[in-house]
Formats: structure tokens, sequence, C-alpha cells
DNA sequence: TTAAGTGCAAATATTTTGCTGTCAC
DNA sequence: GTGACAGCAAAATATTTGCACTTAA
């Protein structure tokens, strides 16, 4: 399982400032729930979370605040397997790309570094050539806890 | 990249006949568009082949049989890195497991295998204890073609 | 001051569902 | 003959766009 990520409390604020973005009130408080959300979150989760905070905060705010994350690299899309339909999750872009695997059973996403996974993107740019802006690793199959046991 | 997949014409119709499905003219029609066709093709693709071949082949057919053969893993439904909106592509769930690379300029989709992924995939397996049903591996990028040189 | 950003309504895109009639086996 | 399947219409889900108003810088 890869570390918690350093808490960089700001960062997505920091980085969108520095690029010349103006920060309003309604994207400081969608980038601070994409910034301290514990697990991934949907484009309604994140309405959800931000209204909490700010009840005028707008449905389409938050997809035009999570395009201009992606746009500049700062968050990435999952799909988790389309195990929850076609939803879309966000989570702020890592310092080290992680796999993200999802139980068709319990639904449960767990993450996964490794080495093998890096030395992959590698050998991807080396041999095919390929700039690699973005990667996108996600597994389906059976957790630890849901694994069915051979016929017994 | 993969070698070209052996053909084997007729083969999901044998295989989902093998488990007790019906074989109606619409699914027949659908199969062969999915076996045959040169590239990844979405549901719309789909049933405009389909219905070249049979003006009377309904989109919640195509769908239908789409979710058909999901659901039996015979084919794999790829995101494309959603450079094409949020479509969703079929191809028939290949021997070996390989690598989508999009082209984030060009939008071309190349294809790779890779021992490494192999091996990465059977860490996966020990190290999570997770037993892998499906995966999908997509990389955005830039193409030898379209890659951006350094400042110069 | 003014260009960028927001909210609202409506549109778009993709996929699924309910139901009735049809056809494979 | 019967249960699985197809077609049609409608719904559901997710996301984007046009435009007038607001606000950060």
């Amino acid at each position: 399982m890869p570390l918690p990520q350093t808490e960089q409390p700001g960062r997505l604020q920091a980085e969108l400032m520095s690029r010349g973005m103006r920060m309003t009130r309604q994207r400081r408080i969608i980038l601070s729930v994409v910034e301290t959300a514990k697990q991934h979150l949907d484009a309604s989760q994140i309405l959800r979370k931000a209204r909490k905070l700010d009840a005028k905060v707008d449905r389409v705010t938050v997809y035009r605040t999570l395009n201009l994350l992606k746009r500049h690299g700062l968050i990435d899309e999952l799909d988790l397997m389309h195990l929850q339909g076609e939803k879309h999750f966000y989570e702020r872009r890592p310092q080290r790309d992680h796999i993200h695997m999802a139980c068709l059973r319990c639904g449960k996403i767990a993450e996964f570094e490794s080495n093998l996974f890096d030395r992959l993107k590698g050998e991807i740019q080396r041999e095919c050539r390929f700039h690699i802006v973005v990667t996108r690793l996600e597994v389906g199959g059976y957790c630890a806890d849901c694994r069915v046991m051979p016929a017994s």
C-alpha cells in the first residue's frame, strides 16, 4: 500500500494560483474537498461535501473545476472498473503512480505501488518511443476477503 | 506490438452457445461485427456496422449483447483515456493482456505486450492476495510522431 | 475596469429499463 | 410450447454548453 500522501494543505490552490488562475470562493472550497478526501470521490460526492461548506456551490462549477485540475495534471480521473456505473472518481495526482484494485464482490478499492510498474512505464517509454503523461492501471478481481476458494 | 490475433471466426458465437445462450439473428450479426473489427469500436459504431448487415438491429440489442459478452468475459471494455469523450470501446479479450497507449495529440491508439506487465500482474496476485479477473492499463501521452522535442 | 468565473436552464451523450410481442430451442 | 430475446419508448445517469450576472485582480 502506498504511504499516506504527505499532507500539503492548500497545495492545489497554490499550484493553480502560480499558473495564473483566479482563486474564487467556490474554487477554494472544491479544492479543499478534493485535497482532504479520504477516499476516491465522484463529482456528486464532491458537490455534496462542497455544499456542506457553502450551500451556494453549483454542480456545474464542480465539473468546471475538475476539468481545470485535469487539464493542469493536478488530479487523475479513475473509472474503478465501472463497478459503480459510469461515474468518474478523482484523486490528487500522487508523486508515484499506483495501481487500483477493485473487488468485484465487496467493491473495496485497494492501492498498490510497485517497482515493476515503474519499470514497465520506463519500458513503454523506451521501446515504444512514447512519452508518457498519465497512466491508469485498474484491476478487477477478488480481494483476499472475498476470494472464492477452489470448489471444495 | 501484439501479433495479430489468430483468426477464429465464429468463436464468440461458439462460446456463447456452449454456455447455453440462444443464438439469434441479431446476436450473430453483432458478434461478427465485434469479431472482425480492425480497430476498437464503440457501441454506436458497432450499431452502424451491424445495420449495414441487417437494418433491423436495435441499439438496445447492441448494448444488451455487449453486456452479455462482458459478463462472460469474452470482451474487454476500454476507455482509451477518454480521448473521445465518455464512450466505451470494445475488443475481444486477447489471449495475452496488452497495454493501450493513446496519443493526446493525434489520437492514435497503440498496443503493447510486455513480460514486465505479466510479471506485475503476478506480483499483484501474490503480494496483495488479489485474484485478478480483468485488467486495464491505459497510458496517455505523445507517440513518436507527435513527441514534442525539448525546447530547442 | 474587465476578463475570467459562476449559476441557472437547457442541451447532449451514453446507457438502462419496462413492457409487449416474437422467436430459438 | 415456453422462456429467452428483440424492439420501441421512455427513463436514468453523467456531463457540457449558452448566456446573463458577478467578482477577482
